[in-house]
RNA sequence: CGGGGCGUAGCGUAGCUUGGUAGCGCGCUUGGUUCGGGACCAAGAGGUCGUGGGUUCAAAUCCCACCGCCCCGACCA
């Protein structure tokens, strides 16, 4: 390509509506364009990169022997009601109209249209296993799209749907998308750590996610520098600082005038540690109060009450609502002698003795309280929020929290949808049954996004090379067509492109430093200088971007390039 | 949806408090000088000041409503 033909808008100043530094390099470099919120065009150079990551991607699923199918991002709302997501899947949902009115949704995910195929055509457990794929535009109605590619209303993604006849098959199918991920990231020059992640109300399944670590991400993850334990804080756990267990009596009523929060009850004249401290939550779930006990030192994870409740339809309930459910103000709340209602611990408390909380009398606390005498738990489960630094619940060693870019996630279904479909088999022995499913997503340009905001520099990007809109970049700093330097230029682009690598000709009449500044504000991941002060010493500039630049012999410059692609 | 910020030329912005002919930088056009790290000089083009209403002799500026964008939060199948 030559830059002259070419439609590159390169940017000196950051556009006022990016704010991460991924963000501000795609528009400035020229590769995307917003056209409203949540909504970006990608521009030529854009699209060469999504479609390098693209075939990345489509390589590595043929590899694990996945089928490549194309389904249509409009779907009918029949499928959406009878998998149940009509309603759970409400908030993200776009949906249109038709001439006559017949209400259609855009995809947000694939698995509805997959499994009523599957309905169809699945009969013998001859057929599988079976896993298809497909890249293609996904719609979400985002509450709030942000941080440009990150998270939009439209969005390219991968989405594969495996189905086994046996759980162990499917382990087997997961394992296989779990590889091809990792080998995905690595070739689109991505670290990335894949994490255990957290499955919401379908509890018990396996789940990972594959993350790249950015201050920018919208997740966390806990991770082991020791075992390598790594997973998301909605899932992570870690081991607790001990909590007392020795009873002091029984329980006993003390005024707290004023006392609001576990804050207040820490300073004196109470001086309560917050780890002593009880700490009752009001839920409204499904309508009807429930009372979550976590250590005054604790936070409440609400992925893990999702999972606990098997539900994800809850919320922290209002302050009319605790009072006519406890008789007391928030401040002073407490599960002692609550029989009527549910209560959710968090295993922490376990045996937990001589503890202080609220009486359910406003401006009043309880303390020596022994969680197992004194309060009637009805379910314990780890509810806790992990954090940094504390031990590691597989080794001890403390654990480290880092915030991450989702850009994968595979995951285990089960026969929810298959079910639902009935999408079934008939085994060896004409048993018939639901096929075990798997489902598996990449966020195609969130990962594009993803790679920019890994690798940049103060210049601009540092595009990986397999990932790159284009490998080499020829800079001639004279492009006149008669001058010695354009006519190098043209020969090394014509063997280049002979040779089959993507090369890029600036045959720009711009004075060097501009060209200079452009090619590594985009960051073709090579550059070659061609100038007469080199070319009279009869060499060219050989420039690695993030790297060292090198002179080269003219007739060794092609060579040499093509040495540096290998690698 | 709650909280905060912003909307002035393609981009970045000043002007708004205290109403009075809309300014600067980048980019763009033309000419000239330059030409190894985002050049310089000169001359130009380019604006419904987000939209609608109100107050006023007069509104980018004050008031009301709406729209859009960005950030934080809720949400995240």
């Amino acid at each position: 390509m030559r830059w002259s033909q070419a439609f590159i808008p390169t940017l000196k100043e950051t556009p006022a509506e990016a704010e991460i530094l991924s963000h501000k390099l795609l528009l400035r470099a020229g590769l995307v364009r917003k056209l409203t919120g949540g909504l970006y065009i990608l521009l030529p150079l854009g699209l060469r990169v999504l479609r390098k990551i693209e075939q990345i991607v489509r390589e590595e699923m043929n590899r694990a022997g996945a089928l490549e199918v194309l389904m249509p991002a409009l779907q009918p709302p029949e499928i959406w009601q009878q998998s149940g997501r009509y309603q759970t899947a409400q908030g993200v949902l776009f949906k249109a109209r038709d001439h006559a009115k017949k209400e259609w949704v855009l995809g947000p995910t694939h698995e509805e249209v997959i499994t009523t195929l599957l309905a169809g055509e699945l009969s013998s457990y001859r057929q599988l296993p079976k896993n298809f794929y497909q890249i293609q535009t996904k719609f979400r109605d985002e509450i709030r799209p942000r941080f440009g590619l990150m998270r939009a209303k439209e969005f390219v993604m991968k989405d594969a749907y495996s189905f086994d006849t046996t759980d162990e098959a499917a382990q087997i199918s997961y394992q296989k998308m779990y590889d091809a991920y990792a080998r995905i990231f690595q070739r689109c020059g991505l670290k990335t750590m894949a994490v255990e992640a957290d499955t919401g109300v379908m509890a018990g399944k396996f789940s990972h996610e594959f993350m790249v670590p950015a201050e920018t991400g919208e997740n966390e993850v806990a991770w082991c520098e020791q075992c390598h334990y790594a997973a998301n804080v909605e899932k992570a756990s870690s081991r607790a600082t001990p909590t007392e267990t020795a009873s002091g009596g029984n329980p006993e009523k003390f005024a707290t005038p004023g006392v609001a929060t576990i804050d207040d009850l820490t300073r004196p004249p109470f001086g309560v540690p917050a780890c002593r401290q009880i700490k009752t939550l009001v839920y409204i779930v499904e309508n009807k109060p429930v009372l979550i006990l976590m250590r005054g030192d604790h936070q409440l994870n609400e992925a893990k009450l999702t999972g606990t409740l098997g539900t994800a339809t809850f919320r922290p309930a209002e302050a009319e609502e605790i009072v006519s459910a406890l008789k007391a103000r928030p401040g002073s709340l407490g599960a002692v002698d609550v029989k009527e209602l549910p209560v959710h611990a968090d295993e922490t408390l376990h045996g937990a003795a001589n503890m202080t909380t609220g009486a359910n009398e406003d401006g009043f606390h309880l303390r020596q309280v022994d969680i197992g005498r004194d309060i009637t738990v009805t379910k314990w489960s780890d509810l806790r929020l992990a954090r940094a630094g504390e031990p590691c619940s597989k080794c001890g060693h403390p654990l480290r929290l880092q915030r991450a870019i989702e850009v994968g996630h595979v995951f285990k279904l089960g026969t929810k949808y298959t079910e639902a479909f009935n999408a079934c088999f008939l085994d060896e022995a004409g048993q018939k049954h639901p096929a075990i499913m798997g489902c598996y997503g990449i966020g195609v340009t969130r990962t594009l996004q993803a790679v920019i905001e890994q690798s940049n520099d103060k210049d601009g990007i540092i595009w990986p090379l397999n990932v790159a809109p284009y490998a080499v970049c020829l800079t001639p700093l004279n492009v006149a067509p008669d001058s010695a330097v354009m006519k190098l230029a043209e020969d090394l682009y014509a063997a280049l492109s002979a040779r089959g690598v993507e090369v890029i000709l600036d045959d720009r009449d711009e004075r060097p430093g501009f060209k200079f500044k452009d090619s590594e504000l985009i960051g073709f991941p090579i550059r070659v200088g061609l100038g007469e002060k080199s070319l009279a010493k009869g060499e060219v500039e050989l420039k690695v971007r993030g790297g060292a630049l090198t002179p080269v012999k003219v007739e060794e410059a092609l060579e040499k390039v093509l040495e540096r692609l290998k690698l």
